[in-house]
RNA sequence: GGAGAGUUGGCCGAGAGGCUGAAGGCGCUCCCCUGCUAAGGGAGUAUGGGUUAAUCACUCAUCGAGGGUUCGAAUCCCUCACUCUCCGCCA
């Protein structure tokens, strides 16, 4: 959600700046509602300000055993005027909350300005796209052997979108999840959350998935929500709280399922398991103070980068341009890890913040000693990775001339001290 | 799934139709006293919104959420959510 108050006072500039989010504010809509709202707010306050002031001289003059009848009166030709104004004053509100409740954040002013993902920006490069002396395979091909990655049977079971691993492929996948919550753990300072998968709507709206995803997500009968990220349940976590300035900032990571409709994505990715309505992923989430949430998105994106460094992985990290950001954030950076069969580099982790985006969301604020008032938190999530994806990077960096895949050093106490896998 | 109890400010806790935005305590802030420490005395201390250039100003809302009764609701009625206890079921 947005400062209502720039709304207010600076209301041209902020639906330039939505503009360059791909976001149309109506500005002419909004501005009549502001001032709808305005006349009717007062009206509706001076109307409720007589009514209780009369009802209390009622209370008074009874106890003073006087006639209260003139009094009873007066207030009741105020009823209907005042239910009448109520009930318009809760419409225009409803509207203008819908409103902001649909409008996504602005971009911070160093992102580009862009309309899609070609307008993204090249930060940095780390590790050399490896040659290979033989034809390369992708990792479908390299899960064929030993029906390590068996898409046919998941089809059977679910339908397209998911995935089987068998064997050594799904030690690896749970050897790479157990690997990145042990270096988060335990070099980068976050805190393991075992959280639950399912959520309500209240939860999905404070970060930002709802109302205006709702397509994106499964429910269920109950109206509870498979979580897309465990950015949800970890970020909602401090909904609704006062925290003290001296709890912050707060890293809190988790591995999870994430599930997704990937409705609207019907022909893109369709081969192997870049996108798949179920994946696992270990996410970061930090709850900060305003002054360092800046520094606190480089930290988070050095943590994921981290990950690869240590896996050795090939990979760039991109800044998002205005029009390719998610809905909450203020500033992302992608990170892309090389695929040499794709021979490009693909998405693997993102990394946002969101300022006081969701905060504002889920009434997440702190209070300082030197302020009076809470304020608002700003919130950040991160992968850490993408674990199917990281899969993925792996079997295709590290594959063989003969199929075989070597494991990752880092990898290898993880496989029980296998360095080899997918032998034929 | 069944039966019962509960949900009040940062925390604990009173409150039973008007004088309650809410006693009291804890915590916190400021002041006084005390040669350290402990203790004592006084004052202050909810959140969100609106009006305003801005406020020491004025005002509205909020006692789990949403409806209702009433001139007036934390207090009465209804629905829902959550928590706790007991029973049942279950990994």
């Amino acid at each position: 959600m947005l400062d209502p108050q720039i709304l207010r006072n600076d209301l041209e500039q902020t639906a330039t700046r939505l503009k360059h989010r791909g976001y149309d504010l109506d500005v002419t809509h909004w501005q009549s509602l502001e001032q709808q709202r305005k006349t009717v707010q007062i009206e509706t306050e001076s109307l409720q300000n007589k009514r209780t002031t009369i009802s209390k001289s009622i209370g008074k003059a009874k106890a003073a055993g006087e006639d209260v009848q003139p009094l009873l009166d007066e207030v009741a030709a105020i009823g209907d005027t005042l239910d009448a104004s109520k009930e318009q004053l809760k419409a225009i509100q409803a509207e203008m909350e819908l409103v902001t409740l649909y409008t996504p954040n602005l971009a911070h002013e160093s992102v580009p300005v862009g309309k899609d993902e070609d307008d993204n920006v090249e930060v940095r490069q780390w590790g050399e796209p490896k040659s290979f002396d033989f034809e390369v395979k992708d990792h479908v091909a390299l899960g064929e052997r030993r029906q390590g990655l068996d898409a046919e049977s998941a089809a059977n079971l679910s339908g397209s979108r998911f995935t089987l691993l068998t064997g050594e492929m799904a030690q690896l996948h749970r050897a790479l999840a157990q690997f990145m919550l042990d270096q988060h753990t335990t070099h980068h300072g976050y805190k393991e959350y075992y959280v639950p998968y399912l959520v309500n709507a209240q939860t999905m709206q404070g970060s930002g998935q709802l109302p205006k995803f709702a397509d994106d997500a499964f429910i269920t009968e109950d109206e509870r929500y498979l979580i897309p990220t465990a950015e949800v349940p970890l970020t909602n976590l401090v909904a609704d709280t006062i925290l003290e300035e001296a709890e912050l900032p707060i890293k809190m990571t988790a591995h999870t399922p994430c599930f997704r409709r990937e409705a609207g994505s019907y022909g893109k990715d369709t081969r192997g398991m870049i996108r798949q309505h179920q994946f696992e992923k270990v996410e970061m989430v930090q709850v900060v103070h305003p002054d360092h949430s800046f520094d606190a998105l480089e930290e988070m994106t050095g943590h994921a980068e981290a990950i690869l460094q240590a896996l050795e992985l090939p990979y760039r990290v991109m800044v998002l341009c205005s029009g390719d950001m998610g809905f909450s954030a203020t500033k992302t950076y992608d990170i892309e890890v090389w695929l040499p069969a794709q021979k490009t580099y693909r998405e693997i982790s993102s990394c946002s913040n969101c300022v006081d985006f969701q905060a504002r969301r889920m009434k997440a604020r702190f209070r300082s000693p030197e302020v009076k008032k809470p304020q608002w938190v700003h919130t950040l999530n991160g992968s850490g990775l993408a674990v199917g994806r990281t899969l993925i990077a792996v079997l295709e960096n590290y594959q063989q001339k003969d199929g075989c895949v070597l494991v990752p050093e880092a990898l290898q106490g993880y496989m029980g001290g296998k360095t080899v896998i997918n032998v034929a």
